[in-house]
DNA sequence: TACGTCTTACGTACACTGTACGTACCGTGA
DNA sequence: TCACGGTACGTACAGTGTACGTAAGACGTA
């Protein structure tokens, strides 16, 4: 709501202080520092300028991190192209969530991490459920097809953010802390130790991706897709 | 490591302290006021024992939320049905967590919010690999089949929470708000509004994981299931 | 020009956080 | 008997979010 342009000539030489500075400022402080460095003190610091000053333009810390999650979602390149199929479509779709997330890694993080409260994602919400009703699916299935792929899309992202790294613990422990589980109890986790360990975070991505759009191709629907 | 077991006899009234029960009182101070609500001091008051005496058994707060953390996973229901098809035991596995998530609701969303470094979930995943195994997939298949299921049950488990209710905004707000939005930017979010604002999780959960399972079952494989 | 109002930046202050550190007790093995 | 290791404790510190009161400039109107 606040505007972001300066009351025309700023008074002294600093930029004025702006909403948009400061969730800038929050930004570039996560992604450098990591979510836990970010304190309106350090974001004030950043801004050469008294916390509470902070707070003309923000109404608390949790509403300065709906900006940084909805500057950062906003970024989602959702550009389409009409003419391919909607399966190549919908994995366009997806994978824009996922080009973003490693474009702002930490805060992506702190975004899937918090609660919320605004409408952002409402954009690709509307694309899934443009393609699905494309593909021919009804209302119904439309809007259960968008939760699905969503929620695939998140969890991928969660995994990947280590999020408690309860088997990505897998991922990144050397193959040794396989020798010390109990055989009996994880015959199999010992037997694809190798595979575990192995990490590539895109291929299993494509994989789940496929497997998803597959079924959805398999799926009956109500009118031919156009 | 610390035993649960008190030192034989109590020197006094009280029960004597111990990592279990301090994590006890964290899981329920966590369920009863939240996340928010926890910290040492009001762990320490529930237990009604001063702060610094948590850290004799436990080294800082956040592996008390480890503590935490395991106890809650270490909660699923891992019962079998090996005579079973290997679909409807995966579905199982898979709701298991869904499982443990309703039972400890707020202790799930921190649990899932944070990043840990333990080996919780290696039973989980040890009987996926088992099943996909059976199901007759080779190795690397079944790592990733794994994977993809983990993805969908945190990813549904991160909508349900209401993660950042971006999209989950439209399960909860009133149908009036989709009014408000342009109807050039969102036709088929206003459209399918109703349908939107329908709140089913277990509905579209199953319905993702049909999906999921629907594909698993039309992808080639090494062997025969067994 | 003068005045009143609005907006913004500021400083202080408060309640609360996690935890480092030093201390006193108490049951047990030598 | 004595020393010791573990446990519970209290104090203290640096850091957090933010409520509140204040002052200084910008701007529309008289």
């Amino acid at each position: 709501m606040t505007s972001d342009t300066p009351g025309r000539a700023a008074p002294e030489r600093r930029p004025a202080l702006t909403r948009g500075r400061i969730v800038r400022a929050a930004i570039g402080l996560i992604e450098r520092e990591g979510a836990d460095a970010l304190s309106m003190r350090r974001v004030a610091a950043e801004l050469d300028v008294a916390v509470m000053s902070l707070y003309n333009h923000v109404p608390n810390k949790n509403a300065l991190l709906e900006g940084v999650a909805e500057h950062v979602v906003s970024g989602m390149e959702l550009q389409d192209d009409p003419s391919a199929s909607w399966q190549d479509r919908a994995r366009a779709l997806v994978r824009a969530f996922r080009t973003v997330a490693h474009e702002y890694p930490r805060c992506m993080t702190v975004v899937l991490t918090r609660k919320f409260d605004t409408t952002i994602g409402l954009r690709p919400a509307e694309r899934a459920l443009a393609l699905a009703e494309a593909a021919g699916f009804d209302g119904v299935t439309a809007v259960r097809i968008t939760r699905a792929l969503m929620a695939y899309a998140l969890g991928t992202q969660m995994r990947e953010i280590g999020f408690g790294k309860w088997l990505h613990h897998l991922d990144t422990s050397p193959a040794a802390d396989f020798a010390r589980l109990d055989p009996d109890e994880f015959p199999h986790v010992i037997a694809l130790g190798a595979e575990l360990s192995r990490h590539d975070p895109e291929a299993d991505f494509e994989f789940g991706l496929d497997l998803l759009i597959a079924a959805l191709e398999a799926l009956p629907r109500a009118r031919p897709a156009r």
